[in-house]
DNA sequence: AAAAATACCGAAACCGGTTTCGAAATGATT
DNA sequence: AATCATTTCGAAACCGGTTTCGGTATTTTT
């Protein structure tokens, strides 16, 4: 922007070559005083102080990271590994995630290191090796299991980490996560409130804590509206459009088919509706379709799609505050933070074609 | 997997405790002996070499990563900065990217850093703070520019990189890229064989290489065939659902409007197909659509999306490999690599509803 | 058996910073 | 003016490795 007037001075300096020695040497200090005084220590007099820096703005002295580091003994860096990629991520939620992340962690001065994680080796490894050659101080993890190997291995070793999600062991751990169950009774009740009776559930891999939640929430209102469960409605999925497309076809070729489905996730509305027009299911008149992601690309498809949204941004924040929270001081008592999804109405849901029963507003 | 027997011994060891004078004491070695012994040297006999690994592996050894890379002048870690994220973002290339590169550095050795960057300063400041602070040492840049600042920088500092796509100045540094043109030429050739005479474009910000390239392709072809070649039937864009709505409007309200559309990424063309159906148009039956990414949610639209699609992870193999050879000797000639992308048909795309002119398979 | 070559390891410098400790210089106190 | 307290900086250790150099101990050569 306006960088060329905020540093007219600086030419074309190549840069990486002064080191501190060069900078004691040229004003006749020692290393140390000149570390001390970049740093800001009390005992600099005010005038070497701005000899020093001067001299270091002058130079364009940049310490080396490395050096820095290794004295010390931290590395600044935080850990994010990715989990294996579906064959077709339909999903933009880690490259906003891994934003997010970098960006809050960077107002810290933390860089981020992305790992990928290989298929064939266990789900610690990647961690286990981050750890052990001290690469990071700190790990953020994300799509959490219940019972979470990753998670295990840190406490174990009583390393820094924040998750996003919960685990069976989330009373152990700072986490972060959204509130999937309260998400799920919202949209359950907006779909009851629209009159539909029969709602189908697609649900994600039990070994996802957060799938589980949003099932519960998704029972605990049709319970609560006097709803009978049936359990032919709730089909297992994977998160995919794949699993989504397999679970539609189980929903709606039953005798009665749900008027309306709920999805655990957008990938699997995806395949749910793509299925649903091959049997010819019309959206929102004769099927509602409700997703959870808030992916963007649901906004171009034909209905656009309905779904549970949230701030990924905010999430990636947050979870960077937790964690520096917890580096500074490990000692601290566990905290979590719930933020919430809203329902956000594109159109792939209505009243249902048919109303079989009128709405009861209290049970009885 | 089979991690348990693997490391039958381990048992439940805090790593990260013992360092190499540790061990070098308890051996009664000096460390650089003991270094010497772990790093292969030719000068320490095989006896000692045994007794030292073994020690090394008994008490869990691994050395401190930043310790080791200060030592030897190198960060073994490369840069890769995201661009500034648009709202809505619409397609996972950039996660399955990561996770690519990612996993190609990993097999030498290298870790990934991932910055982001802050759209209010200038685009190569954080190559600038990366290179300064010597945390890298070598980027990975994607998405350029024709004219691209970020290469004019690291050109300038003889610092190692290789982009995803070319720029003006693409002799002077390695590249890997998809070649656009090719791939729109075949794109533009598919839809001129199935009679399509008026096929409307719509490109990408002017800015992007890649974009124009693509263009040229399919002005290329358009020549070849004979076809005239109509300005008002190349719309701009900017690579988003949004960009490619307000293009499909202007080509659709025009009083001859095409009845093919070949949009420069997938977003603009899921864009395109949402205002063709506002307006009234049926695809694939009076307005052909194909676009460019093969984005998986593609394939459950309806119809499914035609698209131009390639190997993320072989772009990031390919890029890494272009950058471990720089780095071993940065001394070497510039190469490059291109690829090709493949178009995949998948339902938006077919005849036109009335063929205006018979297709001619030779000019006139 | 003496000399030369080789194998093997210790000592120490080095990478580039940070931080502790103590001493000299300065200023304040009585 | 002598004493004590402060300010300010130098010296040196340290972080945890790597690498060069030189010196024994051992082997090979003559």
């Amino acid at each position: 922007m306006n960088d060329v007037k905020a540093r007219p001075e600086m030419e074309w300096v190549k840069s990486g070559e002064v080191r501190i020695s060069d900078l004691a040497a040229e004003l006749g200090l020692t290393k140390g005083t000149v570390s001390r005084a970049l740093n800001g220590y009390e005992d600099i007099s005010k005038k070497t102080r701005k000899r020093v820096m001067e001299a270091a703005t002058k130079r364009g002295y940049v310490p080396t990271t490395q050096a820095r580091r290794l004295a010390m003994g931290l590395t600044e860096t935080i850990g994010l590994v990715l989990p294996p990629m579906p064959s077709q991520p339909v999903n933009t939620f880690i490259s906003e995630f891994i934003n997010s992340v970098s960006a809050a962690l960077h107002l810290h001065g933390y860089d981020l290191l992305v790992h990928s994680a290989n298929s064939e080796e266990s789900e610690v490894e990647p961690y286990r090796r981050l750890v052990q050659s001290r690469k990071v101080d700190g790990f953020i993890i994300f799509r959490t299991h219940e019972k979470d190997p990753r998670v295990n291995y840190l406490l174990n070793e009583g390393f820094p980490f924040v998750t996003h999600g919960r685990t069976a062991r989330m009373a152990e751990h700072d986490w972060f996560d959204i509130d999937g169950e309260k998400a799920f009774r919202d949209a359950t009740s907006h779909l009851i409130k629209l009159g539909h009776q029969r709602i189908g559930f697609v649900g994600g891999g039990r070994e996802f804590f957060s799938a589980q939640l949003r099932l519960k929430g998704f029972r605990a209102m049709l319970e609560e509206s006097c709803l009978e469960k049936v359990p032919s409605l709730e089909q297992p999925g994977d998160l995919t459009g794949q699993g989504g497309e397999i679970a539609a076809q189980n929903l709606l070729k039953q005798t009665r088919p749900p008027t309306a489905i709920l999805c655990a996730n957008d990938a699997s509305a995806l395949g749910v509706m793509k299925a649903a027009r091959k049997l010819g299911f019309k959206i929102p008149e004769e099927l509602s379709v409700i997703g959870y992601d808030g992916i963007a690309l649901g906004a171009y498809i034909d209905p656009p799609l309905t779904t549970l949204t949230f701030s990924i941004e905010e999430s990636g924040k947050e979870m960077v505050n937790l964690l520096m929270r917890r580096l500074k001081n490990p000692d601290l008592p566990v905290i979590s933070k719930l933020a919430s999804a809203i329902l956000k109405l594109r159109g792939s849901e209505g009243p249902p074609s048919s109303i079989q029963n009128k709405y009861m507003e209290n049970c009885l």
